[in-house]
DNA sequence: GAGTGGTCTAGACCACCTC
DNA sequence: AGGTGGTCTAGACCACTCT
């Protein structure tokens, strides 16, 4: 019954027993192999499953070692923001408050690679949980490679509109922390300057930018994680 | 020249192409790796690698669908608190602003779960980047189960002789957005009540809790994530 | 140059889940 | 009950990089 999971667990064992200390060397995939009495793939399986979360160090020819200095790899869920709001056993609704067509601000047009002159689908809209505010979101929409006809954003999120008919995109995510604007002070029933958490995306098709979004939370929101 | 990570890179294109729309199913895998001219040993590798980003759902008997509602995995380096610094060109220094002996907060306790009388080590510091105030940390370690003796914290970084001396952890992050204390405002040099990008961590041996951590970023502080 | 991890193969068995 | 993904094996070749 020795699965890569086994193997797994039995390293992580040794190395939290300091058996093999951290920066230290472990033996080769082939002795382990030999050792727990299984097929090399099958440590290299669990050997690769502890580099990737950043556990040991991996390279070819140099062998095997405990990372020193764990970079601890984190995953997080980033979910639709229906499906977190009724995770949380809440019911999610929406207002548009502002849609226009226009020019971005010079930042964000540049972030998303575009010159000056090119105009956006812009939408402003407030997620409500349970119909009190949770999250101001500000999108930046690439009109121009949308696929036609455009849908009421009154009536669809535009997230999952964009999920079900724009191809899987690739971008990046970015955290920080904002004091809140006057006007989303306003929206979300905060005071101005209230520490809100904001949340970045930028999505990309192969070679198009697709959509530039912000959302700002209210207090007492929480982006957790399991190692 | 097929890899798996070129198989990864064709199945992806034909999601994005919509060849493959959200929420239908794709082929087998043993079908995929009839048409790609592989084994399927190759093929479960790349489908498991977009299952774990979140792209396809699999599940046994009823095959692999293109995830309908994508939950986005995104991945995040922790870094030590030095190595961030550095990785940022800048040199790293910190202060002890205080060291106690004494019972924590309730809350923190009890996320700890530990019970009432049960005394810590608190150690309070201040971390810079050049000579600037980078982020204020507070730290609530379990002495009783800390290797001896233990070492001057004014002159070893907790974090690292944790990292190097006690068992490799497991843990759980949070980060939010709170509202600089007066304290806080007054150690990063901020105003009170500035936005503070905060991320709390846990961490625990196999049986025992080891170390809680606070730390408040200044402004401008950001987390960011390849997807 | 040589040793190490990265990957692929062809086949097999199993666990699980839908039918 | 049967089909699907999950995993393991034993062997092989390759890419990288340290010496």
């Amino acid at each position: 019954m020795t699965g890569w999971e086994d193997i797994r667990a039995e390293v992580l064992r040794r190395i939290r027993a300091r058996d093999w200390p951290p920066g230290g060397m472990i033996p080769t995939e082939e002795d382990l192999a030999v050792e727990f009495g299984v097929a090399r793939a099958t440590v290299n399986r669990a050997l690769r499953d502890l580099a990737t979360s950043g556990v040991l160090e991996r390279r070819r020819k140099a062998g095997t070692r405990v990372a020193a200095l764990p970079v601890r790899k984190a995953t997080l869920d980033i979910p639709v923001i229906r499906l977190e709001i009724e995770a949380r056993g809440q019911s999610h609704s929406f207002q548009v408050l502002k849609q226009s067509f226009m020019e971005p601000p010079v930042p964000i047009a540049s972030r998303l690679g575009l010159g000056p002159g090119f105009k956006l689908l812009y939408l402003e809209t407030l997620h409500l949980a349970d119909g009190k505010p949770f999250a101001h979101e500000v999108r930046w929409l690439n009109s121009e490679i949308l696929p036609r006809p455009l849908p009421d954003f009154h009536a669809l999120s535009a997230n999952e509109w964009l999920v079900a008919h724009v191809a899987y995109v690739s971008g990046d995510i970015a955290f920080s922390a904002e004091g809140a604007s006057p006007r989303e002070a306003a929206v979300l029933g905060v005071a101005p300057g209230a520490a809100l958490f904001v949340t970045e995306r930028m999505t990309w098709t192969a070679e198009s930018p697709i959509t530039f979004v912000r959302l700002a939370h209210g207090p007492g929101y929480r982006v957790q994680t399991l190692v």
